[in-house]
RNA sequence: GCCCUCAUCGUCUAGAGGUUAGGACAUGGGACUUUCAAUCCCAGAACAGGGGUUCAAUUCCCCUUGAGGGUACCA
């Protein structure tokens, strides 16, 4: 086994649009790597487009990260704010013969078929240099070894070997002197200590070059580790328009953090068991990169809420209470949080439902005209028998579930209907709407005088 | 075009040179039941195709096909 330098990984985004799912699984992947080995993930902005910047895009990534937990050790660096070094490092590769100064315009460029030429490559360095004097724009090309192999070992795939005859002379130094991907990244994976670098899988094509690169500076080179792509569900790419795609969509739509990023955890990888909901604890103790398989995977929304549903259930009743407790901040009672906190747990898929499911436990629903929305309940009894419900329950001393079910009871022996089409025109009249916890429950909760006031309103 | 990567149920996956190819989501059915969920039980469902290697391949190798990526002064 080779002897390697602590572990210390890192995040490096672009901020040119929202943080999708694909990007956070791979924060999650690097976090999750980290944390397994005790070790530092780090936070770098690589915002050396300028034409592509947003600063929205900086702000939503930092706020989406935060969000899902992905708290980082260090960071966030600026790849902007490290021009100097780029530029020194470009410097010393030129000092070295392993770079070069490229003048071609873009119109020539555009007339190429094939990728650069190399046109300028062998061009004297002091004839660039005049030039450079001269006012001309230029930028610099690293010097693309023309033959040989060159081999890097994938940490999921094995190694992989490109001809050098396949790579071209990639642009290190824009015209704008800012760097371009290449050289920041390698600059910076080396001057941050980057001992593994866990990228998209888009990146495997580039990085022979990146090899290439530590090498003409003589530096180490990282260990690498390439992410399968995220697909949507029909294949092809996860955009907006096929749905949710973006961490900040998920968040809106009534998602938990952790049950997205254990959802994305287990895209491309697994513990080797049969666990599924795991806790962040857990996921950390069981990763590794070696479980992570290198095929392209397909997002499914519908075990990903089927995931949500599970970590609802497993969150504290007082969880929902403290949410209810928001959404209902004139209420008096407080042990009414926890008594509905408890009734919705259950059955809620996203947290956002929440408001919709507890309404009227808080507040009146709408009086319901003369049992016109009860038509269909009204075949085997009729809205008398809700009046008999009511007196029913008056009679009731201590108003709890059992002898609340016993009321219900009476009134179906003594009219002879069946339970079914008596508690559901109660439920409407009680709730407004046809579905949610047990009867019983509800009208425990709301107390015997409101369960009354309610029933009254409808015949 | 050229280069690279990938391929187990519809989806996410486990798996090993010899397994009844396991689990989960989804689907269908059932139980529970005052509704809707939740929960529990059952069922159907996969090794892309073709060549090798081998006593034996879904597993190792090659080809084809399919999918994805790269081929930018974008990342």
């Amino acid at each position: 086994m080779i002897e390697s330098k602590p572990v210390r990984v890192r995040f490096a985004p672009s901020p040119t649009g929202y943080l999708h799912v694909g990007g956070a699984r791979t924060a999650i992947y690097n976090y999750l790597f980290a944390k397994a080995a005790g070790a530092t993930f780090y936070l770098r902005i690589e915002d050396t487009d300028r034409k592509r910047y947003n600063e929205d895009a900086l702000n939503d990534l930092l706020r989406d990260l935060k969000w899902l937990g992905l708290d980082w050790d260090e960071g966030p660096y600026f790849q902007s704010e490290r021009l100097e070094i780029y530029g020194k490092a470009a410097q010393q590769l030129i000092d070295s013969g392993k770079a070069y100064y490229c003048f071609c315009t873009e119109e020539r460029l555009q007339t190429l078929e094939h990728g650069y030429d190399r046109h300028c490559r062998d061009l004297p360095l002091d004839e660039a240099q005049k030039r450079i004097e001269a006012g001309e724009k230029f930028v610099i090309r690293f010097k693309s070894p023309p033959d040989g192999i060159t081999k890097f070992n994938d940490l999921i795939r094995g190694e992989i070997e490109t001809p050098n005859k396949d790579l071209d002379d990639l642009v290190l130094l824009k015209r704008d002197k800012f760097p371009t991907y290449h050289l920041a990244s390698v600059v910076d994976d080396h001057y941050m200590q980057t001992s593994h670098v866990l990228r998209g899988d888009e990146w495997i094509s580039s990085t022979p070059k990146h090899v290439l690169l530590y090498n003409a500076f003589g530096w180490e080179v990282p260990f690498f580790c390439h992410l399968p792509v995220i697909l949507a569900p029909g294949g092809g790419k996860l955009s907006k328009r096929k749905g949710a795609a973006s961490v900040g969509d998920f968040r809106d739509l009534g998602y938990l953090p952790h049950a997205l990023v254990n959802f994305l955890s287990l895209l491309g990888w697994s513990p080797g068991d049969d666990r599924e909901v795991m806790s962040l604890e857990e996921m950390i103790k069981a990763f590794s990169l070696e479980r992570i398989h290198p095929k392209a995977v397909a997002f499914d929304e519908k075990k990903l809420e089927w995931m949500n549903g599970m970590h609802i259930r497993l969150l504290p009743d007082s969880f929902f209470a403290e949410e209810l407790k928001k959404l209902y901040p004139n209420e008096t009672d407080e042990g009414k949080f926890l008594k509905v906190a408890a009734l919705l747990k259950p059955r809620l898929k996203f947290t956002n439902e929440l408001l919709a499911m507890s309404k009227y436990f808080f507040e009146r629903p709408e009086k319901c005209e003369d049992g016109k929305a009860y038509a269909k309940y009204w075949t085997e009894q009729s809205p008398e028998h809700i009046g008999l419900v009511s007196k029913e329950l008056e009679k009731i001393e201590d108003f709890n579930i059992k002898n609340i079910e016993a009321a219900f009871m009476k009134v179906c022996e003594d009219s002879e209907v069946k339970l079914g089409s008596l508690a559901q025109p109660v439920r409407l009249a009680i709730s407004g709407v046809g579905a949610g916890p047990g009867l019983w429950e509800i009208l425990e909760c709301l107390g015997k005088d409101e369960c009354i006031f309610r029933l009254r309103r409808v015949n």
